[in-house]
DNA sequence: AACCAATGTTGGTCCCACCAACATAGCCGA
DNA sequence: TCGGCTATGTTGGTGGGACCAACATTGGTT
């Protein structure tokens, strides 16, 4: 009777109590999750095009550059995806008259739409991130995640 | 005078409450830190070389797919990594004589120590990731985030 | 006018995660 | 025993997120 030579996928125990580990595997269930998400209900859209969008609408029309600061976007990554979302039609471009140098991005009715949609896609993987975890617990790890990121 | 036009990279609100959001940005913060450890100290090595690193030393010679299994690295970024890893004579690769399919992966004298570098490396990079948090709140962030890990 | 800084763009790099295909080797059931 | 299935290691490729360098254009400063 040969061994079924069939492991587990364990963690060796170096990793398993190091925080950049567990925020390691944390992010990699979260990215999948997200990912699966963009893919059936995203309209090809990723994260990038969801924090611009985000970022629109709550700040209004900005300049490509300040969009990319406020949300911590390349400017060349930034180029890239306003590209794609103004093909959809969810955002739209102007030189600022102002400035020719820069460019002053709106976001569309049809992107403040997607936006919503997208919302809704987003807060059902946030239920199913959190689910190992009761209320006070979430409560817990979002205010201690926080903490961890603020600069 | 003109304005300034550098707003700060705030957060936008449907971004700044959300578990997703929150651990994609401590992801990117811990894995800056761990880069710069590897760029510093790591001699050209990475997450996917540490991780194996320490399987082998913890689990004893493995072949190369249960290595894959038990850290949850795909079978080809196993190959890839470990051909990187003998060229520098930190694991050695032999035919396993029982199953001519498998290649026995074995830790040398090296690899173990190196790995025990990269622990300390490491392990100063978890103080400089925990530090906005008291010791009690790291206690709390490691057992929420195990519980979110699980499988 | 000369210099420097900001802007948008192009075209790269890197790491992690994942997938497809393939030759080889072992296994198991008909 | 043969045929088919699975496991293994390898090659090569994709994609997302995060970065970096260089460049032309434009503004602002001195």
């Amino acid at each position: 009777m040969p061994l079924p030579h069939r492991p587990s996928p364990r963690t060796p125990a170096r990793l398993q109590d190091r925080a950049t580990w567990l925020v390691s595997r944390a992010h990699a269930r979260s990215f999948r999750l997200l990912n699966a998400g963009f893919e059936a209900h995203g309209g090809g859209l990723r994260g990038y095009h969801y924090r611009l969008l985000a970022a629109l609408e709550e700040w209004g029309p900005s300049s490509q550059a300040d969009v990319g600061r406020t949300t911590g976007i390349d400017r060349s990554d930034v180029t890239a995806a306003l590209t794609e979302l103004e093909a959809q039609g969810l955002v739209e471009r102007s030189v600022d008259p102002a400035n020719k140098r820069r460019k002053i991005v709106t976001l569309t009715d049809a992107g403040a739409t997607r936006l919503l949609d997208l919302d809704a896609v987003i807060d059902g993987i946030q239920r199913e991130f959190l689910a190992p975890l009761t209320a006070e617990q979430r409560e817990q790890f979002l205010g201690l995640m926080s903490l961890l990121v603020e600069e």
